[in-house]
DNA sequence: CTCATACATCAACTTATTTTGATTTTATTA
DNA sequence: TAATAAAATCAAAATAAGTTGATGTATGAG
């Protein structure tokens, strides 16, 4: 006997999806690194952990949620991570209200922002 | 001695609050009651409990989660309680892309939804 | 080659959130 | 008035997430 679901599955693959992007941004301290990658455009852990009060490894703890919803990118170069904003991601989830925090193409210079 | 905050604390009380209404959208039960109460409309507990597979205590509990963030309503008539979407909140967090899926005033009709 | 730096990861621990079942409150109905 | 129904709340248990300090692994500089 098939059961029938009570909301269709692509649905929970979606909201499954959202609530890990929505999970990732619950964050106080993960709200500032996203508006310091915004704001200061791509940085490396070095350059995040005196901007924001972390020590390294919970610094890199909160990154990696980020990196792992795909809020932000990563590249290597050689000892250094660099970490940037993804903004495709971040502009399909958020208004545009939130643009200037968390939106770098859309800082300051648009009329509805905030 | 004054202590000179990394970050302005406009921002810091900004970020709280989206923490706390991103903290609330992180979970697939309330998503998913977040987009039945898009497509129903406003209902109460007993109309959304046989919708979502979810105990009476479960159901409030998450409702009031919502509620709290001030993403859903609440009027109560008699013995029921009706919950709403707060179109402003939500309209004021997400972008247009999830518009289908907890914006009801864009449902579908719309170009830009997906 | 040795040392320092940048970063990731791990395991133990602490704290926060969710689930469960029972109870309470208020309102409606018989 | 007694019985039922809707929904909120509570305390205990179960899960999950965040923090801490230590360790590991490259890489680059001297």
């Amino acid at each position: 006997m098939i059961e029938i679901p009570l909301i269709d599955l692509n649905k929970q693959e979606l909201f499954k999806d959202y609530k890990n992007k929505f999970k990732a941004l619950a964050d106080e301290k993960r709200l500032e690194i996203l508006h310091l990658l915004t704001t200061d455009g791509e940085s490396c852990v070095c350059d995040l952990q005196p901007k924001i009060d972390m020590t390294q490894s919970k610094l890199s703890y909160h990154l990696k949620i980020l990196l792992d919803a795909d809020l932000i990118t990563r590249t290597t170069k050689g000892t250094w991570s660099y970490y940037k904003i993804k903004e495709e991601t971040i502009n399909h989830i958020l208004s545009e209200e939130l643009c200037c925090i968390f939106r770098p193409s859309r800082k300051k210079d648009s009329d509805t922002c905030c």
